[in-house]
DNA sequence: ACAAGTCTGTTGGATTTCCAACAAAAATGA
DNA sequence: TCATTTTTGTTGGAAATCCAACAGACTTGT
């Protein structure tokens, strides 16, 4: 357990805790550790989530599965990323999507229970985590309002627009980078690659803006 | 401020606090009441948000304009609704959507910082309060994620189709009801009414589902 | 029962997206 | 440096969406 803490420090979950403190807040937590191979599945749809999960190690991949079998993915977790915070309240309902392994991976699974109920030894930094739970889903909830402003757009142009528009605000300039290649953006935005080159073509060509590479510049009227 | 106890008893912030507790909570969390004409804008992208807010008469839009000042309505907040829940966290960023008052509207706000810091008279049900905060936080969360993956669908079939899976799932009968008309449906997938009724109307013919007005079958296979 | 209004399904044409394929440009690595 | 790979822009045809318009079904209120 001890060869997570390098990682663990680094996370938002354990974000201002030093490492003689997550160590002792491992066991306070109960924290295990679950492996699994490339292809199985970690939390199936219809499960009630009691644990919090950190990935240590390899990809998971949150994915549907709908009515008639059609898959979809939805998402990737990476080494560092948390799972299951949404559900961390009691009675949030079963989950809706599975969880699989999109390559060998090992995770670090916490009592869920334990993280909101204050520990009867009252660890110092148990109201720490709390509130980095806190702070993670309230941020999450607002990166998520934000991108279904962007995808509630209609058309690719003005998918683009917004995004780019808010990105604008964001950098607090009409010159700003973004992070993201083209194939991302697209990914992002949930459009078609070259259809959305072919966009930022027009709107270059009309003098809304201009970009190199993933730099770009809004114009004026 | 006392004619308001009997809305807010209902609302999600103050949900299982009595009425007496509800009152001395108002003056621990100094709560204050602001009212604004029809047009008025409550909060401008760019302000930080240090008030939570709960509306209390009329209506407000949550919208944004983009670098261009084309104005786009992204949601719309009813009495006993709560705004601004995500910004609760220090550092939360400023806000990137305006708030403006759709008809005269009025609203109790409640010191962010005095949420989240207990109290020195450590009033009984702040806690409550906080857990309730948080529990909404999760619960928005959830849905939020939920609807992005049916926006992320590309065409309006696929949209249709996870969101009705989603439903059968959720009310675990491939027979049930959905809370939309057809408009709403469509404003909630982000598609056009009349494209996504001729695509409702093939799915049928192709015998995928069934429905009468809000009523829905799946059918496997 | 009637009129007025709302909701739903349907259609046709303009527009846009998607998809596949390819070429140019840039990045990578031996 | 040169060859290979990745990224980006461009294109043309097929398919889907959007939009406006309209008609029938259903609701509502008088």
């Amino acid at each position: 357990m001890k060869k997570y803490v390098p990682l663990l420090k680094k996370t938002k979950l354990f974000s201002g805790v030093g490492d003689d403190d997550i160590l002792s807040m491992l066991s306070c937590l109960n924290a295990s550790v679950r492996e699994y191979g490339k292809g199985q599945v970690a939390f199936r749809q219809g499960e009630t989530l009691r644990e919090l999960m950190i990935l240590a190690e390899g990809r998971l991949h949150i994915q549907r599965e709908d009515y008639w079998g059609n898959l979809n993915l939805l998402n990737e977790i990476r080494p560092g990323e948390m799972f299951g915070e949404a559900y961390i309240v009691p009675n949030s309902g079963p989950l809706l999507n599975d969880v699989v392994a999109a390559e060998d991976s090992a995770a670090l699974f916490f009592d869920m229970d334990r993280i909101l109920t204050v520990c009867p030894s009252a660890c110092p930094f148990h109201t720490r985590i709390v509130k980095n739970v806190f702070y993670t889903i309230s941020d999450k909830n607002r990166r998520l309002v934000q991108k279904l402003s962007y995808m509630a757009q209609r058309s690719t142009r003005e998918k683009l627009l917004s995004y780019l528009s808010d990105e604008a605000k964001r950098q607090s300039s009409s010159f700003f980078t973004i992070p993201f290649n083209r194939q991302q953006l697209a990914d992002f935005l949930s459009v078609d690659r070259s259809a959305m080159s072919n966009e930022l073509g027009k709107l270059r060509d009309e003098g809304l803006l201009d970009f190199h590479k993933n730099q770009f510049t809004l114009y004026e009227l």
